[in-house]
DNA sequence: GCGACAG
DNA sequence: ATCTTGTCGC
């Protein structure tokens, strides 16, 4: 698939202020697609100078691996919290369009809305691609919020200057929470939704633990072709 | 001013 | 993110 290329800033002043830029190119209209058939799973594993970017896109109703592409690379920014799509992006950008298929949702590792500037990894990726994404954090970044009830499914606002910029959602019974944001076309209700339906048996969406798996053996990889 | 801070 | 043993539970 084409995938418009990240911006490459030489500061973090610069960073900011390309996402200030791109910020008015996100859709939050919604709702987005809910049930997608094909559902794509992004993550980036780091070792010293050397990373690799790896997709996964899986069928959304089996869940079974539909295609899955790797990208080896240099980490393209230090790590900022809110620039960390200029680390990670280049990399996973150079993956997507190795992409034959397009997905219908792309699930981020990270955040979207909820951001200090509304335009986290998700929102960035959104627009890059011009698909529909959502962010699901495993820890806290911005906002404040009440812990959701102990039951799968059960959820509370993630609140940012009065505002509600994503959700606190159990994904498993008595299991700490997972934190979604959207990212680009998609709606909050349909993102969570989207997400307990890739959370059948574990907190993260298979979706991301397979895209977290794919990218760590594409690192041993290239640290064994680098040696 | 100080601390906290996605991955 | 990554460095790391054993251990509890499905």
């Amino acid at each position: 698939m084409k995938v418009c290329s990240i911006a490459a800033p030489a500061t973090a002043e610069e960073a900011e202020a390309i996402q200030d830029a791109l910020r008015p190119r996100l859709d939050l209209t919604g709702p987005g697609p809910r049930d997608p058939a094909l559902v794509a799973g992004v993550d980036v594993a780091y070792a010293d100078d050397l990373l690799a970017a790896a997709v996964v896109v899986l069928d959304g109703t089996t869940l079974d691996v539909v295609e899955q592409v790797t990208a080896p690379g240099r980490p393209a920014f230090g790590y900022v919290p809110g620039l960390l799509a200029f680390r990670e992006l280049p990399s996973l950008v150079e993956a997507l369009e190795r992409l034959t298929v397009t997905p219908d949702l792309i699930v981020c590792d990270g955040y979207g809305l909820a951001h200090p500037r509304r335009f986290g990894l998700a929102c960035h990726l959104g627009v890059l691609t011009g698909l529909p994404t959502i962010g699901v954090g495993k820890t806290a970044f911005v906002g404040s919020f009440e812990p959701p009830g102990r039951d799968r499914g059960s959820w509370s606002d993630l609140l940012l200057d009065g505002q509600v910029v994503g959700r606190v959602l159990r994904t498993r019974d008595d299991v700490k929470p997972v934190f979604v944001s959207v990212g680009h076309r998609v709606d909050l209700e349909t993102a969570c939704h989207d997400v307990l339906a890739l959370t059948p048996r574990h907190r993260l969406p298979e979706t991301t633990r397979a895209a977290d798996r794919l990218s760590r053996s594409a690192l041993k990889a290239a640290l064994a072709a680098s040696a």
